[in-house]
DNA sequence: CTGGCAAGTGTTAGTCACTGATATATCATA
DNA sequence: TATGATATATCAGTGACTAACACTTGCCAG
């Protein structure tokens, strides 16, 4: 009887949208998994605002859970550490690069993504509505910010930036050449 | 009228004695300083011997302290985390340059104890009985072994090294050019 | 629609790193 | 020896994180 009821709350999240719709392979991301990434990605939003707000050491794990209606043990279900639910802008679409590498089935659009990624952590003026990534990436300087105050995340987001620069130049070995240099300088600029 | 009884004591350390004996300004270190070396130095000896044989998470900070007979709050006087405790062998020296740059009376012998100090960190032959540094970088390479187990203990050590390397940068634009290239390429290449 | 399986979550209890405040012992100095 | 400064101990507490167990819920047969 409870078949169609909740309709509302299945598209509530609206993060998955950007999937081209009409062709799901077999089935699409079960409830299951829905409800997973839905969990996922509020915390996500929900420490990135509060870490800005009060600072990263102030803010409590339980502070988190708590405005997600959910327990402090499930937040690191989600998330090993503190560390990585705070730089978890940076390394989610990290590992997606990652990913798109050993696929095989690789595009230029990840590297144009990545891009546009880089020129934002280097500064430079952009405008939030024309990416699909603006999500993630629009607040990245504010990102920066308190990041910074906290010597201990700013360790592990240089370790991660590490990460970042040799998939980059994998990226960049794989698409032999082809406009390289420029991506590179931009990137050794950024991490300068 | 203890002027130079503690002749002996003075020289346990074996770190400082590279400075030019004959101009202390008022007097030499006051007792309550050389017990604080003592055991700021016993507590490195300590953790750096737990950690190698135990492993870095397993080894409480109250291991540590038992056997050096004092409470963990002391400890943590004297450190501020476990993870600066265990970093000790390697920003020690590196703030030791660090004041010898601001001090202005910088001596070229700095440097070369530098040079030493990332050969043997680029793996290097070396023999230890020759430098009076040995005590600290002797088992580099043991030290990194049992570092790099640990996640959040490689960031840190990656973010000191980023301060090694301004700091080297520095040292050398002070230098002037003399053989700073020989440094530099060899810096670099410890860092890769 | 019903039962069981498995994944997700809550609950509880605990460890450990780390902080703060207060009190006491130890050293420096006059 | 008295006095102020500093180091350490003691006590109480927070927060990140772990482990074991029980419970709920989505999922997949039958």
């Amino acid at each position: 009887m409870a078949r169609d009821v909740d309709r509302s709350i299945t598209d509530a999240g609206g993060l998955t949208t950007i999937l081209p719709a009409g062709d799901e392979p077999p089935a699409g991301p079960t409830l299951r998994e829905r409800k997973k990434a839905k969990t996922r990605a509020a915390l996500v939003e929900v420490s990135q605002r509060l870490f800005a707000e009060r600072g990263y050491t102030v803010t409590t794990l339980e502070d988190i859970s708590a405005e997600v209606d959910i327990t402090t043990q499930t937040l690191l279900r989600y998330f090993d550490s503190k560390a990585q639910l705070a730089l978890a802008p940076m390394t989610a679409p990290l590992e997606e690069l990652e990913r798109s590498l050993d696929d095989a089935d690789r595009s230029v659009d990840t590297l144009s993504m990545w891009r546009l990624y880089v020129k934002i952590e280097a500064e430079e003026a952009v405008n939030p509505s024309e990416t699909t990534m603006a999500t993630y990436v629009a607040n990245l300087r504010a990102y920066r910010e308190w990041v910074d105050k906290d010597p201990a995340l700013v360790a592990s987001l240089s370790s991660v930036e590490r990460r970042l620069q040799e998939v980059l130049a994998t990226a960049m070995a794989q698409d032999a050449g082809v406009e390289s240099d420029d991506l590179h300088s931009t990137l050794v600029a950024a991490l300068l």
